[in-house]
RNA sequence: GUGGUUAUAGCUCAGUUGGUUAGAGCAUCAGAUUGUGGUUCUGAGGGUCGCCGGUUCGAACCCGGUUAGCCACCCCA
């Protein structure tokens, strides 16, 4: 017999491990519902071409097919032979694979919306909690199997979406732990950005067709520095005045425009208010002030519309959060130039959502708006914007801060000693009557030396037990003990409901 | 998909240039202790040294392969 094992990538969750996963999930879940999302939940597997060319050339890789089943079957066996070739040849073919597991919860939720949109009252906010699978090689903060916490909201172009979505994600960590935010070290980092950006600067180099070049490179700015990203852009195929282009909108020369002047305020082409939102943030963050300005001027020099509203989305995103400083109690929201995220089908908003800098580890959520993610499945016109909340990861940050709080650990609270068979009848008894005060309790199985059953108490964290000897019964009272102290006193059975197990 | 690294008792790990019967701590079980555990003491059980092959008189140790974990790259939650 082998040794049993686990297939790469997963894991087993022990009671401990699965009553803080599930912290996790009820807080989120509770957060969701509360900003008015329903719960969605699709199948574990997909038909093969659902997923396929959705997620880039990379993801596709990642995605797992799901081998047919009766290829055993002799009478097809030339034609499992024949399709099987093809199989060596990188191809996917029906005949070997026609299903897959789910790769994220966001394509299949279009695909949902796409066969439903008749059904849906727009807009539509969902949200979905469940795993997905990835073909990925397992390292820190990397499964093959992990969850995902999605919240989408589609029929909708209003960016009052993105400012709940980003509301949203401060709940989540304010309700989880009160240390996210408790200083400037834990916050939370949420980064966003718009793909509008990176088109209109993809447009100022010429090459609108390489935009996936640019936003890769950039993406790793935060790994391999700048010196990293243009060796990068070079490899790509960028020349010298291209990567100058990208770097001058990116990266400002910050003392230029640092300074608040009106009347370059007014050389930009913004109306009235617009030009109140750009004061606003000149008050509140000068860096940010500094990369809308630069951007905008550049895009309206070249006349570059596409960029121009991507910057103005921004603006009139972060605005409310300038406004109000309490409005975000866990987390801190910045314009990241930097941001561009994998997944092809963003168009507008991307959002990356950061762990307290202390916790090495990639991101911990993120999502953005798509213009027409169901017209991948011929319905057009819905668009949408979401998030993702990655719950493994939030696991281990949550682990490595400390910040589970005591609560979590919802597990038995009285253990019934078992002193023989007289005994241990007469605690049943009154142990059934707890359980219906809702005091979580178990009688230990058999009758054993005292030192067993303290220790089996122990070891499972129960904080108190509950002794019924002969002279107990004859008195009708009970010895309860709480066992983090040691302190223990002998109270009236008829008292025992009015006891406070905590 | 590419590269690095690790694999020895239930857990954490020692193990000399290759040399007789592979060790420690923790954990488990039994006893000192028949209604009060956590400390202490005594004793016991527990191993195909990841798996397959090679070199050698002899391999936990050297070599090749393989599987899995971890880490990094690509990419991503």
């Amino acid at each position: 017999m082998a040794k049993p094992s686990l297939p790469q990538g997963t894991r087993d969750f022990g009671p401990d491990t699965v009553r803080k996963r599930n912290y996790i999930f009820n807080t989120i879940r509770s957060v969701f519902e509360l900003y008015g999302f329903e719960p969605l939940e699709t199948p574990a597997m997909e038909n093969l071409d659902t997923l396929m060319g959705k997620y880039g050339e990379e993801g596709d890789k990642l995605i797992f097919k799901i081998i047919n089943n009766g290829l055993d079957n002799i009478d097809k066996e030339k034609q499992a032979r024949e399709d099987f070739e093809k199989v060596l040849q990188g191809k996917n073919v029906k005949g070997i694979t026609e299903r897959a597991l789910k790769y994220d919860l966001t394509i299949p939720f279009a695909r949902y919306v796409a066969m439903n949109h008749g059904q849906l009252t727009f807009p539509f906010k969902r949200y979905q909690i469940q795993p997905v699978w990835r073909a990925d090689r397992p390292q820190k903060g990397r499964y093959r199997e992990f969850y995902q916490c999605d919240a989408d909201v589609v029929g909708s172009n209003s960016l009052l979406n993105e400012i709940e979505i980003i509301l949203m994600i401060d709940q989540v960590y304010s309700n989880l732990s009160k240390h996210f935010g408790e200083n400037e070290n834990n916050r939370i980092n949420i980064s966003i950005n718009n793909r509008k950006i990176w088109t209109g600067i993809a447009e100022l180099c010429g090459c609108r067709d390489k935009i996936v070049e640019i936003t890769v490179a950039l993406d790793k700015y935060d790994k391999i520095g700048i010196d990293g990203v243009k060796e990068e852009l070079i490899q790509k195929g960028f020349n010298e005045e291209q990567t100058h282009t990208i770097f001058s909108c990116l990266f400002p020369d910050t003392s230029f425009y640092t300074t608040y002047d009106d009347d370059y305020l007014n050389e930009l082409g913004l109306t009235k208010d617009e030009k109140n939102l750009a004061v606003t943030l000149y008050g509140y963050n000068k860096d940010l002030y500094a990369i809308i300005t630069c951007l905008l001027w550049n895009f309206k020099e070249h006349k570059i519309e596409i960029g121009t509203s991507g910057v103005k989305e921004i603006m009139k995103i972060i605005f409310p959060f300038c406004m109000d400083n309490y409005l975000l109690q866990s987390s801190f929201i910045n314009l990241d130039s930097t941001l561009a995220r994998g997944l092809n089908y963003y168009t507008g908003t991307i959002i990356e959502v950061k762990p307290p800098p202390a916790v090495k580890i990639g991101s911990i959520g993120g999502g953005g708006r798509y213009d027409d993610l169901t017209g991948l499945f011929g319905v057009p016109n819905i668009p949408g914007v979401g998030i993702s909340f990655g719950v493994d990861r939030i696991y281990d940050v949550m682990e490595e801060l400390k910040f589970f709080p005591g609560e979590v650990h919802t597990g038995t609270q009285v253990l019934f000693f078992n002193l023989g068979e007289t005994e241990s009848k007469a605690a049943f008894t009154i142990m059934q009557q707890l359980r219906n005060s809702n005091i979580r309790c178990e009688l230990y199985h058999e009758t054993v030396k005292f030192d067993k059953q303290f220790k089996y108490a122990e070891k499972k964290n129960i904080p108190y037990t509950l002794i019924i000897g002969s002279k107990e019964i004859a008195e009708k009272t009970c010895v309860v003990k709480d066992i983090r102290n040691g302190e223990q006193q002998t109270i009236p059975v008829s008292k025992l409901a009015d006891f406070a197990f905590i």
